[in-house]
DNA sequence: GGCCTCATGTAATCGGTTACATGATTAG
DNA sequence: CTAATCATGTAACCGATTACATGAGGCC
């Protein structure tokens, strides 16, 4: 249930992983390729995005191949390890844990699945709904026990926001239906 | 309409002020009422205290005197400078511009002005509403232009959670105003 | 004896941001 | 002539996190 222990964990890896599960990309190309298409929900900047590989590879997630070139720099040519797709294909079906990486993250997830495996968007969209109605009913429990002023008032917020979170989950996963029955 | 650049902004800053706006404090009283009152929303860690004070005392927001004491290391009580108590009422009453700010910085400018000039309460929850309802707008708008597949998503979502906090203010807005009819 | 509280900090590490460096090619 | 594109990076800075340092005092 509970992944690697929140503290070493560094989301933005897995857009790299996830661009490079549709094949390998130079650093230069990955750049474009995620700054194109999730631009608009999550940017991570060139230098960024060239540190990132190097410490993706020092970990064993990535390796790279040079291709020389006439006129250009030689490309660094990033596929994933064994290791790396491991990693992303866990990361990539398990719900996120706080509704707040739902912005993000979760949106990546499903940015991936819709160009990779269909299949466990379904899934993954329930279990995503599962963990906002266990968020819910934790709040209910703790304002139960806790309830101080400031404390209920950051409860009953994070609970609209569950609440919000998983109608939209809900209407998600009907478009997620229609659009694989029409398939 | 717009505060700072949006880019040398360090919101952690506002915590020190609202803690100081209540009165002279030394660096581990601060760092301990913050943990008290506003642990459970929002935490700053003790080295992060200090070095955010010596920062802000650089920057004209603070100041010390030192306190001699017997048998315990002196104590540096700091307060506010008028450009820090400045700074302080123009963040206070002013809302976020961002949903997702809201969980942090707003809840922390309810808490500091439930405890200072509750007057302003209803002023900044109304405020707020504006701010998410032009929120809404401006992403219904955008949605009109550019509604491909993750970003209609995207759009989709941050609509969700901005409806969801127009709620919670709401609510919050009759809680204010019964309690100050109550007194 | 060992641990907690008071009260201040420094040092090390890590990640993000911005700016800069290089050097050829092509489009205006 | 200038600007942008291709393709890689380095360097400097800044803030957050964590661990460690000091040293007296009280509690079990």
């Amino acid at each position: 249930m509970v992944g690697q222990p929140e503290k070493e964990r560094n989301p933005a890896e897995y857009l790299v992983l996830g661009a490079l599960a549709g094949g390998p990309l130079h650093g230069y190309d990955l750049y474009q390729c995620l700054e194109e298409q999730l631009g608009e929900i999550w940017t991570l900047g060139r230098s960024q995005t060239y540190a990132l590989l190097s410490r993706m590879e020092q970990a064993g997630l990535v390796s790279h191949e040079r291709r020389a070139q006439e006129k250009r720099p030689d490309r660094k040519v990033f596929s994933l390890t064994p290791a790396g797709r491991k990693k992303f294909k866990v990361w990539v079906k398990a719900p996120v844990e706080h509704v707040r990486d739902l912005r993000l993250e979760f949106l990546a997830k499903i940015h991936f699945l819709e160009k990779g495996d269909r299949k466990f968007l379904g899934k993954l969209i329930e279990s995503q709904q599962q963990v906002c109605r266990e968020k819910l009913s934790g709040l209910e429990e703790r304002k139960r026990s806790a309830p101080s002023g400031m404390e209920r008032l950051a409860g009953d917020f994070r609970q609209a926001l569950a609440r919000a979170a998983l109608e939209w989950l809900e209407v998600l996963k009907r478009k997620e239906k229609d659009g694989s029955a029409e398939k």
